[in-house]
Parts: C-alpha cells; structure tokens; sequence
DNA sequence: TATTATACATACATGTACGTATGTAAATAG
DNA sequence: CTATTTACATACGTACATGTATGTATAATA
C-alpha cells in the first residue's frame, strides 16, 4: 500500500477518531473493538496501532482534541470576574459553557462518551487518573471562581468556596448528564438550559452586582 | 458433587452477587469476567449460570436485591406531602432518601456500579431498558410530588413540575455520583448532604410551611 | 538520486470469555 | 423406597480481541 503525504496520516488519524467516536456513543466503549474502529473508518487496525497504543489512548486522544477548548474557556473565566458586574459575568460565563457542551456537537460526544461510556473504578487506569486530572482542574478553577466572588462580595451564602464548587458542579455535571442521555424524559439544555442554571445560581448569587450601583 | 438444600443455594445465590459487586467495583463491569465471581465466590461458572442468566442479568439482580427499597421509598415520599407541613415534609423526605444512599453500604455499591460502571449507548440492552424504566419511575414520581406541593402552594417558583422534577433530580444525580465517585475531591454527602441538600431547596420551597401559621 | 523513515496492511501467536452440553450426587416428591 | 428434579461442577467448542512482528510502497530527506 502506497505511503501517504504528511496530510493525508493526519487525515486518517482524524477519522479513525471520528468512527472511534460514533461507534463508542452507538454500542458502548467495552464492546466497541478495534477492528471496528478500523473497518468503520476503511482502514485496518495497523492504522490504528500507528496513531494509537490502545482503546484508552484513543480516548485521550479525544478529549485532547475537542475537550481542551473547554478547559481553556473555562480557566478564562476567571479573569472575567471583575467589576462592575462580576456576578452577572460568572452568570454569563457558566450559562456559555454548559451551552457549548449542547452546540458543539463534537465536544458533546466526547463528554457523552466520558459520562456514559466510561467506567471508574477502584483499580486505576491510566485513561482514568487522565481524566481525573481534568476534573481536578475544573474543580480548582470553580473554586477559585467562588473565591474571587466571595471576595467581590456578591455571594449569598456563607458557605465555604470548596462546598459550592461542589454543588454547582454537582448540578452542572447532573443538566449534561442528563441532557446528554440517551432516551427520553432528557433535560433539554439548549431550550431550558439559562432557565435551569438561574434556578440554582440565583440561590448563590446576589440578584445585583453592588458595583453596578 | 453434593447437591444443596434450598436455603444453600439461596446462600450462594447472595454469595454471587456479593462477589460480582465487589469485582465490579474494583475493577469494573466490563472487564470482570465470570469466572473470576465464580472464584471470588468459590465456585464455579455452572453456579452462575444456574443462577443468571449471563452478566447483565446479575446487575439486574443486584438492583432488585439492593435498590428496590430505595425505590419504595421514594413511591411513599408522596403520602408525606401533606399539610400542615408538606415542604418540611418534602424536604426531610429528599434527605432521608439522598443519606440513605451512603448509610446503606449495599445500595451505595449498585448506585456506584449503576452511576459509574455502566455503559448507555444507543443500541438499548435490556439490562439498559430495564434501568431506563426504574429511573422514569423516580422522575415521575418526583413529578408528582411537585404537583402536589404546588398545589397546596408551598413552591417559590411558577416553573412547571417537570422542570423542577428534571432540576431536582439532575442535582441530586450529580451529588450522589459526586459521593460515590472514586479518588479525590468528592463530596462527602454524610457530612454536608443536608447543607447542599438545602442550598438548593430553598430555591424551591417557600421558608416556612403556610399551614403552619 | 540513493537512502531512510513513514504510514500503514498483513500475518501470526496467544489468551481468554462465552454459551452450552453433559455429568452427578444429594435433596425432594410421590 | 424409587424416581425425579435440583444445584451445581466439569468439559467442550468456538469465536474473537489483543499485541506484535513483519512486509512494503512511497514521501521525505540529504
């Protein structure tokens, strides 16, 4: 078989990603093999084994390729948590992330995949404690949120930053959950979403920013 | 060898599960085979499969023995509704059904297994309709209770049932699963289940019960 | 232009996992 | 007390899935 140029490897690497994709959301990661995925992308699993070591590599793969943007917009939203409104921004910030796991539809997979498709046990993978990592990250950077608005003193509550970084990433992680079920009876974000997350963020936050009097 | 009286075999019959819950969690569903519950149990895979009928069937099984009660539970939270105290009422229910989720070490382990070591892909199993099933049963419930509880006229929101149903339980998903979660940075739901618990509910309920006045 | 590294395809070896079929000793039914 | 069913254990066949080793035509490189 002939070599292909450096776009066409880079090529395959992306659709042996997109069938990867649409065969775990179709029939699960664990019954999902890799001879699948190659046939699914015309390929054979050679190819696969060039661009990947494994299922789990694959993956991570994913998540670096549609997950990172998220990541970085989240990291940026603390920066805009500042005067004259900095509640309001937070409020803007977290509606425009959980609605881009809706409208990004690539992002939406691998978060589907992450959440549906993946298990977490005791014994640890390195796909796992990848993951964690991430998570780890978010959560870091939602609490330095909640710190810096506490600091700006728009928080209702006087609750310690740690627990409402939980909650608030308890019930965010519960919408995507949802909304990115498979069946019926899901939450749909992009209809109820800025509905839904007001329901909550109205209990932590002050209905107006003080710097904006 | 021996054949068992029926209360032997009822005692293997929980042996199994015992076992498969402690392989699933450690290292997951999918890469637990059946031999290795037979060997965890002391037995062999013609006791499983005497019993099961292969691994999805003892999952389900697992919910049956474990998780009915939490569901019945949940079924006669609505009778609790009532005047002259049905938001009180309501919101000891909700906490009384959350903390038994960690209290109760056997239907934390389905929870866990069910939240974090199971795949919902698009192609439905049964073991996956079944599921399904149970957990439109908590939704519908939880619809009506906040039927009820806007009929007597305790709710702070003109939000419909449903949505307040999908909110609730998307925050109480995330809580759990957040509870239940392996590693670091989880919420510790025996300690601030009830704070969090509230945190959100009194977004929902009015402060104090009207019939109580 | 000769060489080398690339981007796969193909071939091979191994190890399991599953479902079923069959064996069997004792409990239970009649 | 005999016959039958129960509650498993054992044996069998099959089908893959994985990882690696090897082959190879062609870009890229110098």
């Amino acid at each position: 078989m002939a070599r292909k140029t450096k776009e066409d490897a880079e090529r395959t690497y992306h659709q042996l990603l997109d069938a990867a994709t649409r065969l775990f959301i179709r029939q699960g990661v664990a019954k999902t093999t890799l001879s699948e995925i190659a046939k699914e992308a015309q390929m054979t699993r050679g190819a696969i084994y060039w661009h990947f070591d494994n299922k789990d590599a694959v993956i991570m793969a994913l998540w670096n390729r549609n997950a990172n943007r998220l990541q970085q917009a989240f990291n940026e939203m603390l920066s805009e948590i500042a005067p004259p409104t900095p509640a309001e921004n937070f409020r803007v910030a977290i509606k425009r992330m959980v609605l881009s796991v809706v409208q990004d539809p690539e992002l939406g997979q691998i978060m589907r995949i992450v959440m549906h498709n993946m298990e977490f046990t005791d014994e640890q993978t390195e796909l796992q404690s990848f993951l964690m990592n991430k998570k780890e990250e978010f959560y870091s950077t939602m609490e330095n949120a909640f710190v810096a608005l506490d600091g700006m003193g728009v928080l209702r509550t006087n609750l310690p930053p740690e627990k409402l970084a939980s909650s608030l990433m308890s019930y965010i992680h519960g919408l995507i959950h949802s909304s990115l079920s498979p069946g019926m009876r899901n939450i749909d974000l992009q209809k109820d979403g800025e509905i839904l997350l007001d329901l909550f963020l109205d209990a932590l936050l002050v209905e107006y920013d003080r710097s904006a009097e």
